[in-house]
RNA sequence: GGCGGGGUAGCCAAGUGGUAAGGCAGGGCUCUGCAAAAGCCUUAUGCGUCGGUUCGAUUCCGACCCUCGCCUCCA
């Protein structure tokens, strides 16, 4: 069965097939983050959406090419720099560090590439110089270059999309004043935006005089060089949809980079946003948390991952905190069902359970559908848990539970909790606690429970003996 | 004003024209010297409201209410 996805470009479910004529290779670029501050657990749900896509990719099969951009110029980056004293690298770099260690910290693995907007100025130029070629753009008095939308639409291209765009009813100029753009209309956008003295130092020579790139054009330039004029996946957050991903389109398809037929994208992606305890995440509300509020409320990546896709990725869903403490508890279920069946299969290996793995990728497949597959690894988890206590699975099953678990773990990307080797006075004092109930002692025993507890490690009283878990 | 998502148990959340997955929390039980841990069982005659279509609607249609997003540099 083949992978479907809900495609904005035609705001439809389709099927997934590559521009790869072998169908074998997959080109997918997500707008990564802009790095001017921490990132919030909203920006990280697109992120960590946009990994679980790459992964599941590479479980069927696809070769991916996951590209996504870090934005290390722009307009609050530069109103950061003039604040903090700094350079502009100096102080992307804090960022951009913090970035990374978040990424990780969340499970997510490193895309193939990171492109940085101001290491790509060549390419923005040279993009920028194709498209006032083409006529699609014009220089303004003060140095700076716009995309005219109206010129782009007189030449019958579609301008729009990826929304339905009613340009006579657009309420142009109620949120962003006319008047502060030097621009034939207030709907073009800008391609390069001409020195100001509150840039500081931040600019760069262009045909047009100094300046920097406008927002939009970097991830048309980086994506087409490396993804080419053409490719698969593009994703982001829902509000890139419009102007961004409707600009990108414009610009790339406007340069007339592809082969005649061809889109700059062929499925665009968008991942909803996040509710925080029932609202928009503000800082008022106090429901506002980057990665780093929640790590040290004593939350761990793994749990904040397994929250971020337990819901399905184009509705919005409800990120609580009670919710995150909830997921301690399934997670730490699921780890003790693979680890009784790690003990059963004593390192023999088999073939996959592929009745867990159909399920698995039927409800994956189903644009990605996590809460579906969550639903089948949870009705596995209870089978096998009832297998388990009635003696009835042989090491060969838990190996082929073990071996379906596996690959459905490389999606998912929930590691589990690292064990920890219990240390040998801790084991000693636990065969002096038997010793003590063997004897009836009960206050000792008790004693050394309490002693144990107090290190950080529980008794559980099975049948087959006592075993110490770190709490 | 325009365009587009949503409203399913205490919380989160799948799903289907034929009688409601899963997770957490709650309750019960097994195990235990007692606990804990672990496990099992259980928890919506109901899917925003009101109409309509239908043998049958939570699912389709209409109206309404509520809510969220976008409408020119916000994931």
């Amino acid at each position: 069965m083949g992978l479907k996805l809900f495609n904005t470009l035609t705001r439809s479910v389709e099927e997934f097939v590559p521009r790869d004529p072998q169908g074998k290779k997959a080109g997918m670029y997500c707008c990564g983050p802009t790095i001017h501050n921490f990132a919030h657990i909203g920006n990280f749900r697109t992120f960590v959406f946009a990994d679980l896509l790459r992964r599941y990719l590479e479980f069927k099969g696809y070769e991916v090419q996951h590209v996504m951009n870090i934005t290390d110029v722009e307009d609050k980056i530069i109103a950061g720099v003039r604040g903090s004293g700094l350079a502009l690298p100096e102080f992307t770099h804090r960022y951009e560090t913090a970035f990374f260690e978040d990424f990780a910290a969340l499970g997510c693995l490193s895309p193939h590439q990171t492109p940085h907007a101001t290491e790509h100025i060549p390419q923005i130029i040279a993009l920028t110089e194709k498209l006032v070629a083409q006529g699609f753009a014009y220089q303004t008095a003060d140095g700076s270059v716009y995309f005219s939308i109206q010129a782009y639409r007189d030449r019958g291209r579609h301008y729009g999309q990826l929304l339905n765009l009613n340009f006579e009813a657009m309420r142009v100029g109620e949120r962003v004043s006319a008047d502060e753009y030097d621009k034939e209309s207030v709907a073009d956008f800008a391609l390069w935006k001409a020195r100001v003295p509150e840039d500081g130092s931040v600019y760069w020579p262009s045909p047009w005089g100094e300046g920097r790139p406008g927002w939009h054009i970097e991830c048309s330039a980086m994506s087409m060089k490396l993804l080419g004029p053409s490719f698969d996946l593009h994703l982001g957050g829902e509000d890139l949809i419009f102007p961004h991903h409707e600009d990108e389109i414009a610009q790339s398809e406007g340069a007339g980079l592809q082969q005649p037929g061809e889109r700059f994208v062929k499925y665009w992606l968008h991942v909803a946003h996040l509710l925080v305890e029932g609202n928009k995440m503000s800082k008022s509300l106090g429901n506002f948390f980057t990665l780093r509020d929640l790590l040290a409320k004593g939350f761990s990546g793994r749990e904040i991952r397994y929250v971020l896709i337990s819901a399905a990725y184009r509705s919005s869903f409800n990120f609580t905190l009670e919710n995150l403490t909830g997921a301690r508890t399934a997670l730490a279920r699921l780890d003790e069902c693979l680890s009784k069946l790690r003990v059963l299969a004593a390192y023999k290996t088999s073939e996959a359970d592929s009745r867990l793995l159909a399920e698995f990728s039927a409800a994956m497949d189903d644009d990605l559908n996590v809460s579906g597959a969550w639903g089948c690894i949870f009705n596995w988890v209870r089978e096998t848990n009832k297998l388990l206590a009635a003696n009835q699975v042989s090491a060969l099953q838990a190996a082929a539970g073990l071996a379906a678990w596996q690959r459905i773990e490389n999606v998912l990307g929930i590691s589990e909790r690292a064990k920890t080797e219990v240390p040998t006075e801790f084991l000693t004092l636990l065969e002096q606690r038997q010793a003590a109930r063997k004897a009836k002692d009960y206050k000792r025993a008790d004693a050394i429970r309490q002693e144990l507890k107090a290190a950080g490690w529980v008794i559980e009283d099975t049948p087959q003996g006592p075993r110490l878990k770190r709490i």
